[in-house]
DNA sequence: CATATATCAGGCTGACTGATATTC
DNA sequence: CGAATATCAGTCAGCCTGATATAT
């Protein structure tokens, strides 16, 4: 045999394509949406179980851990967004796990407080999240767990304090 | 002065609060929804801005380097759902990037290629993601982008996997 | 007056489900 | 017949904008 007649796609001239065409699978931008997706199902279906949703989460330990607070407060404590933070309270307190009164001092304001059974709650679903991350992060590592949630804290921080 | 007169919240009987309350803070599943949401708008902003969505660059990546292919075959190649490929094709036919042909050989089927405008707009696409994904990570050195990736696809490989 | 707060109505994107007609 | 394909209709959550009434 002479030479070998190369005719498949890989000797054309390079048209933009990488030589090893994984360019979709390493772009962070897509990893991140990717695994976010399974994430939020996976701690959405784990939530759900208890009749809680992360949204409950992150308010009543935002109360915990930093007592207690008008909406506006908690919306910039936990990120939700001030116009979706009617609806998470109404769902809190419905199951009584934090009480909404208004501000003696301000009357434009609601004061939201954890109850004692939104402590109870909360003391659950921390137990409950712990087992779903040990579910999502168990290929790492404990090192390799804190260096990514490390590296997220960092890029997380850039880019809310550079908006 | 006697003993020290200890009532705030923090010396009380421990309900479940961490020493330091980050644990909204530090957990993963928090921080990668949070992350994407800022990297999603980031991405697509920097690609409207050149008439693009980041399924765009996902179909004609994955035409340009794994060949034609049906919808359904783009569709896991791509990542992208079956139902929502219809509309995806029909934005990339209709700026002439890709072609839509019957399959001679299974009349089911279409066969989508991507077209020499197709090529050079995945190579526009391409220099535009990489300026973004500098943006998106530039907190982090190179070799962290590097372990950043990695460890985003290793959970990612695992979680589809596992499914 | 401007500002802040809570609320409501709605948009947009992304992920996903289910049904249907056509073809194999 | 069952299975695959493309398409369509529509749900749902998350993020976000804008308007409004009320109070400061």
């Amino acid at each position: 045999m002479g030479a070998v007649i190369r005719a498949d796609a890989a000797d054309l001239p390079d048209d933009g394509a990488p030589k090893t065409p994984d360019r979709l699978r390493r772009r962070a931008s897509r990893l991140l949406s990717q695994l976010t997706a399974r994430s939020d199902r996976l701690i959405n279906e784990g939530l759900a179980q208890v009749d809680a949703r992360k949204w409950h989460y992150a308010v009543l330990a935002s109360l915990q851990d930093f007592g207690p607070g008008s909406q506006a407060t908690l919306s910039t404590r936990t990120g939700i967004y001030r116009s979706d933070m009617v609806g998470v309270l109404n769902e809190l307190t419905e199951r009584d796990l934090v009480e909404r009164a208004p501000d003696p001092d301000d009357r434009r304001r609601n004061i939201i407080t954890i109850s004692a059974r939104g402590r109870r709650h909360l003391r659950r679903l921390d137990k409950v999240l712990d087992d779903l991350h040990d579910e999502l992060l168990a290929p790492l590592s404990p090192a390799e767990r804190d260096q990514f949630v490390r590296l997220l804290t960092r890029l997380l921080d850039h880019h809310t304090r550079a908006a």
